[in-house]
DNA sequence: CGCATCATTGAAGCCCTTCAAGACTTGTGG
DNA sequence: CCACAAGTCTTGAAGGGCTTCAATGATGCG
């Protein structure tokens, strides 16, 4: 819920604007790891907020592999788009225990219109994560595996200090990681080796643990631009009505 | 500019809505080929619309190649992201001949405010271009060379088709196209061989020019519903009043 | 304690890249 | 109008990063 708060502030709002959606936040679930939290197919009337717990956007491909499109975290939309643009182009599943709130569509239409700022906060959000997806698409591309795994941990570890999540221990499987690195597992593993050689991660822990973030940043050649949001201008004096949804049906 | 307006129809704008955005683009400027017509760095207070021609938005990386991101068709907006976030993350180049014209954020916030549902339009173009850029990362993931073309030309047929342009040759460049899907331009030129090979694209021609397009969708599993609009709901009425005031106070 | 999940290791091979060079096309200036 | 340059397309050969298959350790949970 806090972390929900933070991440709006951090997309411009104000305080009313918080409160009036965190009002409407209802119908808090538990998902287990593992699990589907949006699937697709469905054409939901609300959209999902993560509270707690870590989730990742992803997609099957016909032979049954995985690609993991993005990881979200405490106080993401995990479907925000779903208020736009009715069906869910990939499903959402719980990388750990997750706890999700809900918002009727109908509700964001309603405090957008009264707070129409909110609106464009919201908007804003869909563009950093298109970003972050060209982003992937870079790192796929252009970079071996050992900037790619670098580069996509040192993303996580931006994103995580944002919300104020500063353990340096990453609950993600290296299967998870090479699903969004769109790395074989068994490469995966020999390239975290390397990392570990080269002291960015830990040599004790099992589990990956980052002990040199400068390492991983200069290995990935890691700027961070692009997850920063730029210098949200003093809130603009907008008309109210503006990016309501008026094709939601009202009662 | 015809283009334009049928893809404003195409994101469930209403006529005044279209003739509104429309009467607002100004200063048509014409960009060689090669030039660019974004570029990083800039802090426009304007977005740019592409009226012909095509283009692409790309990205350099350290050693100096390039990535395409995405590629832009007559009616697309170069930025409108820029509405929204002021920075371009990336360049926009003209990969034609193109010609271009502007509008003032300040009308784009002006028109929005006036109808409602256009804001919410160009939130949709975002993100279907964040869908366009999911399915690239699969693209690059997940299919070999061959299906990887094959894809991207299905895209571009699909696209090409939505606004009028039934050509079946492509301006484009095999230097473009592999720094679109991410493989070396010898590759690249290899692969399409193979493509004339299987009777998808033409023997005669030396550019590309598909003359069996079920051959490419099957050689590509190309599912096109990435790139639909969802069935977008009839416009409704606005009610009266949804909008306090239809007048324009401005700064 | 036993079983499922995750991590690790070895070996073989392939898809694609890189380098290098030649052929064809286009357009531009003398 | 031709010559030359620049760009594009094509082809060959060598090599490397990653995948796949397969099997063995570790860890933790009911």
């Amino acid at each position: 819920m806090f972390a929900f708060i933070k991440k709006l502030q951090k997309l411009g709002t104000v305080h009313d604007e918080e409160q009036a959606l965190v009002m409407r936040l209802s119908v808090k679930k538990t998902i287990r790891r593992g699990e589907d939290i949006i699937t697709v197919g469905s054409t939901p009337n609300h959209s999902t907020v993560l509270l707690d717990g870590f989730a990742c956007g992803y997609k099957i491909i016909e032979n049954g592999r995985r690609q993991i499109l993005t990881f979200q975290y405490p106080g993401d939309f995990c479907d925000i788009q779903s208020y736009v643009q009715p069906a869910p182009s990939h499903a959402v599943s719980a990388l750990t225990e997750c706890s999700v709130g809900f918002i009727l569509h109908k509700d964001i239409e309603r405090i957008i219109a009264k707070f129409p700022n909110l609106g464009l906060a919201l908007w804003r959000d869909t563009i950093i994560e298109a970003r972050i997806s060209s982003e992937w698409l870079m790192n796929v591309v252009h970079r071996t595996a050992l900037e790619r795994i670098a580069h996509l941990l040192c993303e996580q570890i931006v994103r995580l200090e944002a919300i104020g999540v500063n353990s340096n221990a990453f609950p993600l499987t290296q299967v998870d990681l090479a699903d969004a690195a769109g790395l074989s597992a068994v490469h995966m593993n020999r390239t975290i080796q390397d990392l570990r050689q080269l002291g960015a991660l830990s040599k004790n822990s099992r589990a990956m643990a980052v002990i040199r973030r400068d390492r991983l940043v200069e290995i990935a050649k890691f700027d961070d631009r692009y997850l920063q949001m730029p210098q949200v201008p003093v809130n603009r004096k907008l008309k109210s009505g503006f990016l309501a949804n008026p094709e939601l049906p009202h009662h």
